[in-house]
DNA sequence: TCTGATTTGATGCGGCGGCATCGATCGGCA
DNA sequence: TGCCGATCGATGCCGCCGCATCAAATCAGA
């Protein structure tokens, strides 16, 4: 291991700090309006357009923990937002499903969520910025 | 509002993919060396780098909480890699100062901090890809 | 100088995350 | 068929975070 270069360091601080911040701005926006926590969304919007399905599935599609994932569908199961079922053909299972709710919620979240995109990215670098900035961040993925 | 562009929310998406990912790198790497938790590294270097300060400043500094931070030095004192001590010439405040063994541990994090570094981004990027990197995510943030 | 507002840091409480482990079920293989 | 290892999801425990609030000290202004 030799020491990373600096500017290795300064790109590094910068991520962290950027990502830090765009949650910090994503999260008040949306606690601000009232709404659920920001982890929720991603799980409404995956049921939404992949419809129905398992929880190992969907920690795989969010990359997410399996302990995490199985308290966070219980506090949206209380909530409305998702029914668990039993798995038929796999009775260790269980079937997750978006309630009509939970689909009212998620475009709720919507316009905060935007809002706090277009504040962190869009208002802040030019298009083909955002799409070098796009490609250099998969490869750092 | 209008809804971001798509190739806005690409660059979200990665960007909070990324840091996630950075982060994750990071605070695997300290656990597997048995270190402490990624949050002290900063403290420790800010100490280092500008001597002993006052919680107030090294808020600042750093962009954390205060409660929180006040929770992290006692944890930190604690495991006696930094002194509280109060104030003079202000009763209500207090100067935290790195211990040798604080300078230490931080030596010893830099390693596996430097490894996930590298890891994430050293090893990922070119040179000037870096760089331009780090500027757009100076924008950003 | 006295008083009220501000700054500094600590903390009780509830919620969430990480870790280890558990019970139940499934699947493969002799 | 019967058994053993693998998979699926839940949960007890503990630690950290976020929020609200507090007490002490300081500062500013009449």
């Amino acid at each position: 291991m030799t020491k990373p270069a600096a500017i290795t360091l300064l790109a590094w601080d910068r991520l962290l700090g950027a990502g830090a911040r765009a949650l910090r701005a994503a999260r008040a926006e949306l606690k601000r309006a009232g709404l659920p926590p920001l982890e929720w969304y991603d799980i409404l919007v995956a049921l939404e357009r992949r419809g129905a399905m398992r929880p190992r599935d969907l920690q795989g599609v969010l990359g997410i923990e399996q302990y995490n994932l199985s308290r966070l569908l219980s506090r949206m199961e209380r909530a409305g937002l998702v029914t668990v079922a039993p798995c038929p053909g796999d009775a260790r299972g269980q079937i997750v499903t978006l309630t009509p709710a939970g689909a009212q919620r998620r475009a709720a979240m919507w316009p905060a969520y935007a809002a706090a995109i277009h504040g962190s990215i869009e208002a802040r670098l030019e298009p083909d910025e955002r799409i070098q900035l796009a490609g250099m961040l998969e490869r750092v993925a």
